[in-house]
DNA sequence: TCTGGGGTCCTAGGACCC
DNA sequence: TCTGGGGTCCTAGGACCC
């Protein structure tokens, strides 16, 4: 390597990975409108994971009602979530990222993760990336390439698919410029809409923002952050510090809302049973437990409460069913939602989204 | 019969303490 | 009688991401 290697920040994205993983293993499915989403039954309430590219074209895209893209496409194959399939995927995909020469790798999700290199041609890292992983996996990624961890995300967009697109301080406000606030990792529907009152439309507009204006709408962390977000600044370190989990999660839609208290009591002990499990494979204590509710039609309430930091399953359990008392009675009930929160170690990384603090 | 599931972090406001 | 000001902790709610 020459002596113009300077840090480079590539975010590898795979192309529709969960159609692609399930294409892969039934190769008929090549070409048509494939859906994976819930159990793979339209007439369920779940929603659409991944459309394949033929299906997008068709409108469906992930986070559709399944029976809306069942309903646009009558002909599509719908197919049920496998989780472990994927997960297996995505463990190769890392792994031949971590191969690569001097790469830091920081994952971000099942098809996603951030390459550090030191280089003086990201793009044939990129290239080199893309080849890797296409021989041992069979399947395709777009990657960007940035001088920030920032510019590096949004410039895969531009790749995709199977492509290769550099974004830096150079070109940032060239490319990016004229483009809706909405389209920043980070900036969803309602923020976007909170920028658009302060007259904020462009990402330019947000680059060039008033800073205490921003910091007088959003606070003194976010309003800051979101202008940095505009001019696409911020960190070039890919941080490979391994993720640890704040805490456990589950919770359901029911497919018929629940009215009846013991239904509800025996749906609480079945999620505390799952995530107890998942928290006593982490083998760290309970701090909080947490409670989320959904009344139909879309009342969305959570509770959360702080407990004596504990191991024992059985005062966790009872801590979360005196939250499940709050439950307001005679209102049927859509979702209900577990969750448990363990002791930080000192060490662990603080967040792993740029969205929010820490990056 | 419109709206999953698993995560993270920020902010605001009240309680309480000195 | 009037009612500061800083700090911490806790909870609810909001927003976003994959």
């Amino acid at each position: 390597m020459s002596d113009q290697a300077r840090p480079w920040v590539l975010h590898v994205d795979l192309d529709q990975f969960i159609a692609a993983v399930e294409i892969l293993r039934r190769p008929e499915l090549a070409g048509k409108p494939v859906i994976v989403g819930g159990r793979g039954d339209p007439t369920e309430r779940a929603v659409v994971s991944t459309a394949s590219y033929e299906a997008r074209e068709f409108g469906v895209g992930s986070g559709m009602p399944l029976r809306i893209a069942a309903r646009k496409i009558p002909d599509a194959v719908l197919l049920p979530v496998d989780a472990p399939a994927y997960t297996a995927a995505s463990d190769e995909v890392m792994a031949t990222l971590r191969a690569q020469p001097g790469a830091v790798v920081q994952v971000l999700g099942w098809d996603e993760a951030f390459v550090g290199v030191r280089t003086d041609d990201p793009e044939r890292n990129a290239r080199a990336i893309q080849a890797a992983v296409l021989a041992r996996t069979d399947l395709h990624c777009s990657v960007g390439v940035g001088d920030t961890l920032i510019r590096a995300k949004n410039a895969t967009d531009f790749g995709k698919p199977r492509g290769v697109f550099r974004l830096t301080a150079e070109n940032w406000l060239a490319v990016m410029g004229e483009r809706p606030t909405r389209d920043l990792w980070g900036v969803g529907s309602k923020i976007s809409k909170r920028l658009a009152d302060l007259g904020i439309r462009s990402v330019a507009e947000l680059a060039d923002a008033d800073e205490a204006s921003l910091v007088t709408e959003f606070g003194p962390k976010m309003g800051l952050w979101y202008r940095q977000l505009g001019r696409g600044d911020g960190t070039a370190e890919v941080d490979d510090t391994p993720w640890v989990a704040r805490g456990h999660s589950r919770e359901t839609t029911f497919q018929r809302d629940l009215t009846e208290r013991a239904e509800i009591e025996r749906a609480a002990r079945e999620l505390s049973a799952q995530v107890l499990g998942d928290v006593v494979r982490e083998g760290r204590p309970v701090v909080a437990v947490g409670l989320k509710v959904r009344y139909a039609p879309f009342v969305t309430k959570s509770f959360v409460h702080k407990i004596a930091t504990t191991f024992d399953r059985e005062t966790v359990t009872a801590e979360i069913m005196r939250l499940v008392d709050r439950i307001e009675p005679d209102r049927p009930l859509r979702l209900l939602g577990v969750r448990a929160e363990m002791e930080m170690p000192d060490e662990a990384r603080q967040g792993h989204t740029p969205t929010r603090g820490g990056w």
